[in-house]
Order: structure tokens, then sequence, then C-alpha cells
DNA sequence: AGAACGACTCGGCCGC
DNA sequence: TGCGGCCGAGTCGTTC
């Protein structure tokens, strides 16, 4: 379930290995990943011939800005890629299979083929979905406590706000989970609920949470690896997420387990009290 | 317009 | 032990 953290540490890993490699062929074994052009024998006919010139990420969106076009993927739960040699085995998994020139190709393996690939013209693949309505990236310097004070004029829970990709990209289950611990803020919190000195522990939160995971390689929670199929390292400071019952890091409360706008959801009932606090 | 919900997908896990 | 059924994840289209 790859989040920014697992997204970034992809991009970094996988630009050295595909950067000017060029595209002889495209084979396409699941074609329902293909979302864009409709047509996946011009998705293929499109990219043959043209070169890798970086990889780039925009929320959980990888963008590999390639001469002509750029192809935006989104890995969802378990997509991944890999550089392989021509000749290697093919696991069963594998749906799309980028054929360089020089013999190596890159594969795109995805168990619960839900993954999907766009080709756009380069330059206006903003003007479309999937990447049309993102909101802010949390780690860059222009995302500020303000920006984050302004996307919590909502009655919904704080966490399923926080999910939106539309409001902020970047978090999913895992490190909203871990973000709204670190803040000490519960997750069912009517987001405009939130007191000024929330905000700012929550904008610090995140900011501490994606930058620690990125920092780490990402979490290695399930089939997550990296572009060169390395394990992340973030799980084993995970706070919260998949620690049900398990004893609180901070308190000597328990972790709970409950669903909240259909996720699980993590917390240290101590830790994270659901009555509003009080402004100081 | 904003919010809620269903669809998509299937390996793994739970319960009988 | 085998099998059936449901969970979980992120995004988008539809509905309210």
């Amino acid at each position: 379930m790859p989040e920014l953290p697992e997204v970034e540490t992809v991009k970094r890993t996988l630009s050295a290995l595909i950067i000017n490699k060029q595209i002889e062929d495209v084979v396409i074994t699941l074609p329902r990943i293909i979302q864009r052009p409709d047509d996946v024998e011009e998705f293929r006919s499109e990219l043959q011939g043209q070169t890798f010139e970086s990889v780039e990420r925009r929320g959980k969106f990888l963008r590999f800005i390639l001469s002509d076009s750029v192809m935006v993927s989104h890995l969802r739960m378990e997509g991944r890629y890999g550089v392989f040699e021509k000749g290697e085995p093919v696991d069963k998994h594998t749906h799309v299979r980028f054929v360089f020139t020089d013999g190596s190709e890159l594969r795109y393996t995805d168990v619960r083929q839900f993954g999907t690939m766009h080709i756009f013209e380069k330059g206006t693949e903003f003007e479309h979905l999937p990447l049309s309505q993102l909101g802010p990236e949390p780690l860059e310097e222009s995302f500020t406590v303000e920006v984050l004070r302004s996307k919590l004029g909502s009655t919904r829970a704080i966490k399923t706000l926080l999910l939106d990709q539309t409001k902020l990209v970047g978090l999913g289950n895992i490190y909203v989970d871990e973000a709204l611990f670190l803040a000490g803020i519960h997750p069912a919190v009517p987001a405009h609920d939130l007191t000024q000195e929330n905000t700012e522990a929550l904008y610090k939160a995140i900011k501490t949470t994606l930058q620690g995971a990125v920092d780490a390689g990402g979490s290695s929670v399930k089939s997550y690896v990296n572009g060169q199929g390395e394990m992340g390292m973030f799980q084993q400071q995970l706070r919260v997420y998949g620690r049900k019952n398990e004893a609180c890091r901070e308190c000597e409360d328990v972790i709970e387990r409950f669903v909240l706008g259909g996720r699980g959801t993590h917390i240290c009932p101590s830790c994270q009290p659901m009555q509003k606090q009080v402004r100081v």
C-alpha cells in the first residue's frame, strides 16, 4: 500500500535504473492497467522509440518523463516496478513490460491488478485526471500551517478529510493514523473542530511522519519493496498502525482498532482523546 | 457543491 | 483440513 514515502522511494531508486534507456517495445498482458489512451495498441506504438528522461512524483502518482510523452502511473495496493534482463523468467503477476534497446526491461507487477497507467502529451498531464484535482504536496515549503488550516473547514472526520487527495496529497491509511497519533488528535474529530493548537500539532506531525518515512525508505507493510526489490524500514517505527492490542509506546494504555469511514483505524485512547481540546 | 457510497480486485485470513 | 466468504487498499464515477 504505497503512500507518499514509498512512491518517493520508488521514484529515487527507479530513476537511476531507467534514465536514458530507449523503449524498443511494450508488452501488455493485462490491458485493464492501461487507462489512456483507450486502445492499448496505441499506448504501445506511442511509446516505441521514446527514451526515459526522468522519474518524478506527484502525490502517490509516478510521472515518467519520456522524449515526447509523460506516463502517469499509480501503484494502488501492490503495484511494483523492477528492472530485469530480457531473458529472466517473468513473474506470473507481471502485466506490462517496457523492453529496452539495451537488452534490459522495466516490468510492472501487480498481484491485485489495481494499478493504472495513463499517457499524455508532455506538459498536458496536469490538465487531466488523475492529476488535475490534486491538493498540495505536504513536504514542499509552500505547504504551510495556514494552507493546512484553510483545508479544515468541514464537518467531515479529520481522518477522512486527510485521506482526500484533493485536500492534501500523500497520506494513506498508515501515515494518516501515525500523524494523528503524533498530533494527539482523535481521527473522528470533525475537521472544523480542530483548535489552532491542534492544527499546528497536526501540521508538524504530517511533516515529521512523512519525512521520517522517506528517510527510512518507506514502510514494508505487506508486500511493498522499492525499485530495487529492497524493503523499507519505517514499519519498525510505526506507533499505532497494525498494533491493535499492543502497548502504546508513550503511555500505559493499549492500542485500539475500529472502523472509520470504512477504514481500519488505530488509536491510543489516552494519547488521542475524543473531546474537543480547550484553547490555551 | 460537497459529501457519501459503490465498483474495482483477489490473496490471505477467519470461522465453521 | 478444506472450503466459503469477507476484508482491505486508493481513486473515480454516480448518487444524494
